[in-house]
RNA sequence: GCCCUCGUAGCUCAAUGGAUAGAGCACGCGCCUCCUAAGCGCGGGAUGCAGGUUCGAUUCCUGCCGGGGGCACCA
C-alpha cells in the first residue's frame, strides 16, 4: 500500500472523504467524488464534484449540499485551507494555504526516489512480453516503438509496486529460420537467394561472419541455428544500446525439446481438460467455447504442430513460472490473433482478463513525402541502430513514447534530423541541467540544510509559481497510478514535459540563489532539489538520460 | 463483405462524464547589464459528419465518411 504520509494528495482525498461522509448522512453517492486540478486558476487549486453526485440521493439542490460540504471541509482542514467556495452547477473549489504547500514539499522530499511508489493494490507478478520479432534480421526502427513501450511500461508497473518480468519470445524454430539459413548459404556460395529467402545486405555479412557458411558438410539446418544465434546477439546488443534489457530471451525451440516437450505437455493439459478433438486428420482446440469465431488447429494433417501450439506452450510456461498476469505487446497485424490466444489462455484454466494484449499501431518513417517501406525480405528497411545513429537514443525513446500506443505514429526523419534540438526531450533535459547548475551554485551545506528543514510552520505567503510547481510535483503519484492502470506510458512523457514547464515558470519568477530572505532561499533550494529529483525519476522511467549540464 | 482500431490547431501529440479543449513545433510581434536565450512573454488558430443518452459529451451509444489493420491446417 502507498505510504499515505508521503502523498499529500492522498491525505487531501482522505479529508474530503471524511467531509463527504459527514454531509451525506446515511445516503450513498452514485460514484466516488472527483478531486482534480481545475483548468482555470480562478477555480481554485482543487475541485470536487461530490455535491453533484450526492444531489439525487439527498434530493436537494447541488449548490446547497456544496455549501454544507464547504463547512465540513473547513472543519477538516483548518488553517491549511485558505478558501473554499461553491461554483457553477455545484462544484466545490478549494484553495490551500501556504502551510499546506510547505508540508507537501516536505513530504515529496522525504519520499525521495520512492515518491509515487507502491500504490498497486494488490501487487501482482506481471510478465511483459514485447518485441519478439523473428530473429531473421536486425531490429527495425519500428520495433523501437514496441521496445520503448514495453520497457517503460515495465518500469512504471515496477515503480507502482508490481513484480515485473521482461521477456522476448524467440521464434528460432520453423520454416522462416530455414529460409534464413538457405539465404546465408546462397550468399556464401555466390548463388541467387531463394524466392522465399531474405535479400538484405545483412545476410551477406552473416555469411562472411560464419565459418561454416559455405561448407557443404554443414547442413542448412545447422547453419540456420548459427545464423539465428548470431542475429540474436546483434538484437540483444541493439536493444541494450536502446536501454532495453530483458530478463529472458525465451526460445521457441526449447518448447520442442525433452520428453514430454513443452508443446506436448501443454496439449496434454488441454486434452485432459476436454478442449481438444480430432477432425479431418488434424488435432483441434475448441476455442469457440471461449469466444473465438472458429476452432483452431494444433497439429496439422500430417502431424506438424502449428505456431499456435507453440504459443500455448509458452503461455503455459509463463503461468507455471508463477506469473499471475501476462501482458503481450503486439503489432497491429496480430490483433486478429488475440481471440484465439485468449481462448487458449482460458482453456488452460486461467481467468481471461489476466491475459492482456496491447495492440501497437504502426510507426511510419517518413522521408520527404514518402513513407519508407520496411520489409525484411526485400532488405528495404531502416534499422533501429540507423535511427539511433541519426537522432539519438534520448530523442528516439521520447518520440516513440510520446503518443498513445493505439495511435499510428509518423516519425519524420527529415524533421528529426533537422530539428533534433527542438524536440521536447531537450526541453525537459535542459530543466534538469539547469537545476543541477543552480544547486551547484548554492553549495552542499545549504542544500543539505534546506532539504532537512521543516516547512510547515514557516511564515509568509508563497509565490503563485512556487505553489503551482509544488502542486505539479504532488501530481506524480496519481500519474503513476493512471499510467499503470491504463498501461499508458505516454502519460509519463506528458507529465515530464509539464513538470519541466512548471519549473521553468518558477525559475523565471523566483530567484533561487538570490532570494530576498534566507528562509525563502532555503525553501526555493529545497523546491528546486525536489523538482530535480522527480525529473530524474520520470526520465529514468522513460529511459531518457538526465544530464547535469548541456 | 464481416471484424478490430484510430480521426482533436498548418504539423506532432495531451485531455477515460465536468466549468472557457491544453502543450510543443511552425507562423507574427516583443524580451539577454539578470541563477544556462537549448530560454521567456503576447497573438492568431482545432474535437471528421449526423443523431442519441446526460444537469453536463473530445470522452458513452447508433449510423455515415476517412486512415490503418485483420479475416490460413502461413510464419
Amino acid at each position: 500500500m502507498m505510504d499515505v504520509s508521503n502523498d499529500p494528495v492522498s491525505d487531501l482525498r482522505a479529508a474530503l472523504d471524511r467531509a463527504v461522509a459527514s454531509v451525506r448522512g446515511g445516503h450513498a453517492a452514485a460514484a466516488p467524488p472527483s478531486l482534480e486540478r481545475p483548468k482555470r486558476a480562478a477555480q481554485g487549486e482543487f475541485a470536487t464534484n461530490a455535491a453533484m453526485l450526492l444531489a439525487p440521493a439527498l434530493a436537494e439542490p447541488p449548490r446547497e449540499i456544496a455549501q454544507r460540504l464547504c463547512d465540513a471541509l473547513q472543519d477538516e482542514l483548518g488553517a491549511n485551507l485558505a478558501a473554499v467556495t461553491v461554483a457553477g452547477p455545484g462544484f466545490v473549489n478549494l484553495t490551500l494555504a501556504s502551510s499546506w504547500h510547505r508540508g507537501a514539499l516536505g513530504a515529496v522530499l522525504a519520499a525521495g526516489d520512492r515518491f509515487g511508489a507502491g500504490g498497486a493494490a494488490p501487487p501482482e507478478r506481471i510478465l511483459v512480453e514485447f518485441v519478439s520479432a523473428n530473429p531473421t534480421g536486425p531490429v527495425v526502427a519500428a520495433s523501437g516503438r514496441h521496445a520503448a513501450f514495453g520497457d517503460t511500461l515495465a518500469r512504471i508497473l515496477s515503480h507502482y509496486g508490481h513484480t515485473v518480468g521482461r521477456e522476448y519470445y524467440v521464434n528460432d524454430f520453423g520454416s522462416q529460420v530455414l529460409h534464413l539459413g538457405a539465404s546465408v548459404r546462397a550468399r556464401a556460395l555466390g548463388e541467387p537467394v531463394p524466392e522465399e529467402g531474405y535479400q538484405g545486405d545483412y545476410v551477406a555479412k552473416i555469411a562472411a561472419a560464419l565459418p561454416d557458411a559455405a561448407n557443404p558438410s554443414v547442413p542448412v539446418s545447422d547453419l540456420s541455428q548459427q545464423a539465428v544465434t548470431h542475429l540474436l546477439e546483434e538484437i540483444r546488443a541493439t536493444l541494450h544500446r536502446y536501454r532495453v534489457d530483458y530478463d529472458r530471451f525465451f526460445s521457441e525451440r526449447s518448447l520442442h525439446e525433452g520428453s514430454p516437450s513443452g508443446v506436448e505437455a501443454a496439449i496434454a493439459e488441454l486434452t485432459e481438460a476436454g478442449h481438444v478433438y480430432e477432425h479431418d486428420g488434424a488435432v483441434w482446440l475448441r476455442t469457440t467455447d471461449f469466444g473465438d469465431d472458429k476452432d483452431r488447429v494444433l497439429y496439422r494433417t500430417g502431424g506438424d504442430h502449428t505456431y499456435f501450439a507453440s504459443d500455448i506452450a509458452y503461455m503455459q510456461s509463463k503461468r507455471d513460472r508463477g506469473w499471475e498476469r501476462q501482458i503481450l505487446v503486439l503489432g497491429a497485424d496480430h490483433h486478429g490473433y488475440v481471440p484465439r490466444l485468449r481462448a487458449a489462455f482460458a482453456s488452460l484454466g486461467e481467468a481471461p482478463d489476466r491475459l492482456e494484449a496491447l495492440i501497437m499501431q504502426l510507426v511510419h518513417l517518413v522521408e520527404g513525402d514518402e513513407r519508407a517501406k520496411m520489409s525484411k525480405r526485400r532488405g528495404e528497411f531502416v534499422t533501429l541502430d540507423d535511427l539511433l545513429d541519426e537522432i539519438g537514443i534520448d530523442a528516439t525513446r521520447y518520440f516513440m513514447l510520446q503518443s498513445s500506443h493505439d495511435r499510428t505514429l509518423d516519425l519524420n526523419l527529415d524533421l528529426a534530423r533537422a530539428q533534433s534540438n527542438d524536440n521536447p526531450v531537450y526541453y525537459i533535459q535542459y530543466a534538469h541541467a539547469r537545476i543541477h547548475s543552480v544547486l551547484g551554485r548554492v553549495g552542499p551545506d545549504t542544500l543539505a540544510g534546506a532539504r532537512a528543514a521543516g516547512w510547515v510552520d514557516a511564515p509568509g505567503e508563497l509565490e503563485a509559481s512556487e505553489r503551482e510547481l509544488i502542486l505539479k510535483l504532488c501530481g506524480l503519484p496519481e500519474e503513476i497510478a493512471e499510467a499503470s492502470l491504463r498501461r499508458a506510458p505516454h502519460r509519463i512523457a506528458a507529465y515530464a514535459l509539464g513538470l519541466a514547464q512548471q519549473f521553468t515558470a518558477f525559475y523565471r519568477d523566483c530567484p533561487i540563489a538570490g532570494a530576498p530572505s534566507e528562509e525563502g532561499r532555503a525553501f526555493r533550494v529545497a523546491l528546486a532539489s525536489a523538482t530535480g529529483g522527480v525529473l530524474r525519476l520520470v526520465l529514468e522511467m522513460l529511459g531518457v538520460s538526465a544530464p547535469t549540464s548541456m
